[in-house]
DNA sequence: GGTCGTTGGCGTACGTCGTACGCCCATGTT
DNA sequence: AACATGGGCGTACGACGTACGCCAACGACC
């Protein structure tokens, strides 16, 4: 068999990420990757099946550094420990925050993530249809504040457009966006953690006391 | 003033919004907008000025449809009504997803929204840093759970996929999924919303007693 | 009713993108 | 030394966004 590979998908992703670090996403083209590995623009189909492809070596390169490991702790501290390691991931890479979100479900960095969430839950006594419910809560807040700090509206940019808004038409919202200017992102996603793990340790155990020794947990159909 | 505009943002909208349904929302272009209103691609440009604001235009319709009055009630049945109302605006049409979550912050809409929730918030005693933190929650909840809803893993095609992951390897996740795929999307939603509208319930208010009838409240900083 | 300025509509064209196709050459094995 | 395999690339096609400029239709005014 002649020839080996001379290049690894590892190493394609990170031509790919350094392209869109440099000019951002709408930069990422199977002509601009192949110019920064030295190739022409159909040589990169030697390596990679299409451009779809090419934004899933991205996405994996950058959840890959989530480490999952932690085995020690209460439940709480744990889910908080693995948001908070997703975020720190996903914002050292800003720019590649819309692709993260769509491709999120492709790569297995993320289901492994999502394992040690949900080991973490079953400690603290969700299981079933309540442990589901659990982890698309924790999921969707992760997800969420991920893209609602890198959209605004309260921070960067939109802040400042809010706080112009007409304060007679909005008042509540121009003081809020004044104060909201004020805290660092990293405290944000985790005072908004906090209040999820919050409702969540709050969820009542269902019939008397010895159920919670039992540990199983009911979340209530809602509003 | 000769010859009034024949066609208003509005109608152009509805174009684009039918071309998306149609075919997806990489079907959306300037082109086939034109052609969806009998007009060849460059006429388009009379009544949008790329497109760019071409997809705003589709947002603000979709969100537009949204309404933002609940005057009465406790604060927390209000958040929740406002979630809800916007959950459903949104899920109503799936494919416009990724682009209410891109584009979300400039349309009027989705201040108005805005404006809403933090009333809401500030009749149940928020205020100032924890105001925002609290909508901040509430709104990465919403956007995430939208996101999450939208693109899996644990509903539509993605559980399919991760049920049938490697049981040895995800245990948890492999029950988990299961049980996910029981569970009705709008129902999921809600009691995930109960679960981050309990947390925030349940923060304490500072100092003796006499502050809970004063009304701030004050969210930790978090694990 | 004729004139004029404004606007609507469109044809053409350019640069970009993803990528199908097919050629040539470097390479490790026989 | 010969060969089969696979890497690298040039060309080309269709779709995209859109700059530019032309012509026709229209409403307000004389």
């Amino acid at each position: 068999m002649p020839r080996p590979k001379s290049l690894t998908p590892v190493a394609v992703a990170a031509a790919a990420l350094a392209v869109v670090e440099r000019g951002g996403l709408e930069a990422l083209s199977m002509r601009a990757v192949a110019a920064e590995l030295g190739m022409g623009a159909m040589s990169l189909y030697r390596y990679v099946e299409g451009r779809e492809q090419l934004e899933d070596l991205v996405v994996d390169l950058v959840l890959e550094a989530v480490d999952t490991d932690v085995s020690a702790g209460p439940w709480e501290a744990r889910v908080a420990e693995l948001a908070q390691r997703a975020w720190a991931a996903i914002t050292a890479h800003p720019a590649v925050v819309p692709l993260l979100l769509t491709r999120r479900h492709t790569t297995e960095a993320s289901v492994r993530w999502g394992e040690a969430v949900l080991a973490a839950l079953a400690d603290g006594g969700f299981a079933g249809t309540e442990r589901a419910i659990a982890f698309r809560t924790v999921l969707s807040y992760v997800v969420g504040a991920v893209q609602v700090e890198h959209f605004g509206p309260l921070s960067g940019a939109g802040t400042e457009a809010l706080a112009a808004l007409p304060r007679d038409r909005f008042p509540v919202l121009a003081d809020t966006a004044a104060h909201a200017r004020a805290i660092p992102p990293d405290q944000e996603f985790r005072r908004g953690l906090a209040v999820v793990l919050r409702g969540l340790a709050d969820v009542e155990f269902p019939g008397d006391d010895k159920n919670v020794s039992q540990g199983r947990r009911e979340i209530p159909a809602g509003p």
